[in-house]
DNA sequence: TCTCTCCCATGCAGAAATGCATTCGACGCG
DNA sequence: CGCGTCGAATGCATTTCTGCATGGGAGAGA
């Protein structure tokens, strides 16, 4: 048995197909399919059933999965303490975030990085799904919400108030709604990350109601563009609804549960010099935010 | 990374040389060395130091052995549950014991095993080493001492007592040992299994003085064989001496330690069909000499 | 000191794996 | 019902890997 066809086999269970896991793996499809191949003649078993539309495991696959898991539990840990100890300043940072941090923070710090440190490339990935930091898809992750693992470590760079913004220009149209009255005869832009069903909204503890909503949107620099660009008004960090030069409306209300940034990465990669650097660069954008 | 490097780097780790591992490995020794240049490579760290008497492993190697075998781990468990549920009476089961055991008993058993199940081949690896069970490196290990391992189970299948005996040769010149002189003017040939420096040697009890000891042997089939060709005297298990035709001497004396033989597997083979008949014919060798 | 043995490194030819291009089938949409 | 899209399989050229053979170096023993 090849041990590198277990790799082959959690990417066709994670992705369905071998098309996708060809993606992820950055090999061929054909490639793919006849490493799978390779595997179930070791095996000497079929381990997934192929369809039109995918591949389905098969019992016997199923039960591989954990242990498949295992050795990959182990394939991270390896390349996770070698690069552990890695002091150079040189080689790819791969960060996770919001296009939010993204736009606002991290490329700002990948300027100065690239000045100080020219060796150091980030590969910035922004995206609502939240990367794997223990399966190693990213180095260093920027979130709203805190990581629940142990082997995580995570920092709170900054909390920032959520206060009820509309632009200059909207507020000139429509005037700032009334407090007490559901945001009667005004438009509202909601953030829904999740594109779920309706649940008990809320703007600033404000209750609304669910006729008076012109978009929402899964990415908060999307509401933040769309507050600015006059269609509504809508929740956004005190920060950087400054930094756009929004109007804040009923000021002293702010949203119960403010914008926690966390900045989160392995323990195992606490020591590594160029991811170090990149860290202390983000955190600095957050903190010149903070003083400014 | 290509995770079936980590194979090659175990082995490496454990033979010390290129050469050994490729031996293990069975593929070249040319190949073995470009595989660890692979690793290296993949991990940008040296993992071994090479000298002209082998490899020794670098700090940064060091570090890596935890979860490499942790990956191992995951490898192996993959082959056995996949192995733990074949239903078929076909294909190789490999048997680790002793040159007594494989002799008198596995043998024996693999002829009537040929006849039954022609499609099951058995692989006999008679040794001192004790092979790894948990590692895989055998499916059946029959020994003499029980295993601690929780994933094993064992099963006693006889307990031997252990006689004094010599030929009928030898007694026939020597005589047979005056009891209470220490064996005063007698050939004495002793089981040895580790070459380990004289501790406080006995035969059934009695103490012996280290003069006395004509030959030493890391095998009891060599000892008994020893003692059969009129060597000297020594220890050995009644229904072994019984089947040589050797002469007992003082009957009612025997070793406080009987000769336990215990047959272990891994728990997840306890459902593989094709193990499963070869474990119950090999107990029905050792019926059959408790029974004849 | 010479030789023998053990080891690793490297050149080269053959074998195996990979990527690309294409074919084929299934599904969903207009 | 045709068309476009998605996916898996397969033929073929190329790259990559592997095994064999050889060379060179270090250490043990005569």
């Amino acid at each position: 048995m090849n041990w590198d066809d277990t790799r082959i086999f959690l990417a066709i269970r994670r992705e369905g197909t071998l098309r996708g896991a060809s993606r992820r793996l950055g090999i061929d499809q054909a490639t793919v399919g006849r490493r799978l191949a390779g595997l179930e003649r070791a095996l000497d078993a079929k381990l997934f059933l192929r369809g039109s539309d995918g591949l389905t495991l098969t019992e016997a696959g199923d039960r591989l999965v954990v242990a498949a898991e295992r050795m990959e539990r182990g394939a991270d840990e390896i390349e996770r303490q070698v690069l552990g100890s890695d002091a150079r300043l040189q080689g790819s940072v791969r960060v996770t975030t919001t296009d939010t941090l993204g736009l606002g923070f991290v490329i700002p710090a990948m300027g100065r990085l690239r000045q100080k440190y020219p060796a150091i490339s980030v590969a910035l990935s922004t995206s609502t799904d939240i990367l794997n930091l223990v399966r190693r898809e990213a180095d260093i992750a920027i979130r709203t919400v805190a990581p629940e693992s142990p082997d995580l470590l995570a920092r709170r760079m900054t909390s920032w108030p959520m206060g009820l913004y509309a632009s200059r220009d909207y507020v000139a149209r429509r005037g700032e709604p009334v407090f007490g009255n559901a945001f009667a005869d005004h438009d509202l832009v909601l953030y829904q990350p999740h594109l779920t069903t309706d649940r008990h909204l809320t703007l600033v503890g404000e209750a609304i109601t669910a006729s008076r909503v012109v978009a929402t949107a899964t990415s908060s620099l999307m509401v933040r563009t769309m507050i600015g660009a006059g269609l509504g008004i809508g929740e956004v960090p005190v920060p950087l609804a400054e930094r756009d030069r929004l109007v804040r409306i009923w000021p002293d209300r702010i949203r119960s549960e403010p914008y926690d940034i966390w900045l989160v990465t392995h323990r195992d990669l606490r020591h590594t010099a160029r991811i170090s650097v990149v860290i202390e660069e983000i955190v600095s954008s957050f903190s010149r935010e903070d003083g400014g």
